[in-house]
DNA sequence: AAAGTGATCATG
DNA sequence: ATGATCACTTTG
């Protein structure tokens, strides 16, 4: 039984969602009408303005506003100036919380995920409950994880930077 | 180990 | 207008 993730699911708390997301399927439908499944791998959770490492850290800025949306928002930006990264919002309307896919079946890494997928800047304040481009799909698979301290943070502070906030599929490859 | 890369945000 | 800072990847 396959169901697609509605609003139901992603209005809930990053923490909650992040590990739930391990295992479930990535939907990405071409204009052609093709589309690609993966599997998710590796999520991190980041929550809100008094998290250090989140984003939104600095308050609503014309970049972080996609945050303060809804649950099921696509937020998508530049990292580094090569990759798209890209987040799903959750939690309630004006709170902002995100979990990042960071790796899918074949690929390891937020960024060459993104590429696979031909996902850009275009998808930011898309919503993965009701778009045709990117959603995401529940098989029943039952996800096994392993959680560590998230990656890539190391300007955060206390007791943020070292949270284990981030969720890893077994038998996926540690770094 | 280190560079490449460019949007974003805080300064002036 | 300029400069610092990055939720990374690749190359050596």
């Amino acid at each position: 039984m396959v169901k697609r993730l509605n609003f139901e699911f992603y209005n809930n708390h990053a923490l909650e969602v992040a590990p739930l997301l391990l295992g479930k399927i990535l939907v990405r439908r071409f204009d052609d009408g093709k589309e690609i499944r993966l599997r998710i791998t590796e999520t991190e959770a980041y929550c809100g303005e008094s998290d250090t490492a989140c984003h939104a850290k600095a308050g609503r800025t014309n970049r972080t506003k996609p945050l303060y949306d809804k649950g099921g928002t696509v937020y998508v930006y530049l990292c580094y100036g090569i990759h798209n990264l890209i987040n799903v919002v959750t939690g309630e309307k004006d709170d902002p919380q995100a979990v990042l896919i960071r790796g899918v079946e074949g690929f390891s890494g937020p960024g060459r995920l993104t590429r696979a997928l031909s996902i850009d800047r275009s998808f930011n304040e898309d919503d993965f409950s009701t778009s045709h481009r990117i959603w995401i799909e529940d098989d029943g698979f039952v996800p096994k994880y392993k959680t560590t301290p998230r990656i890539g943070i190391d300007y955060a502070t206390e007791p943020y930077k070292s949270a284990p906030w981030r969720f890893v599929l077994e038998g996926e490859a540690e770094k």
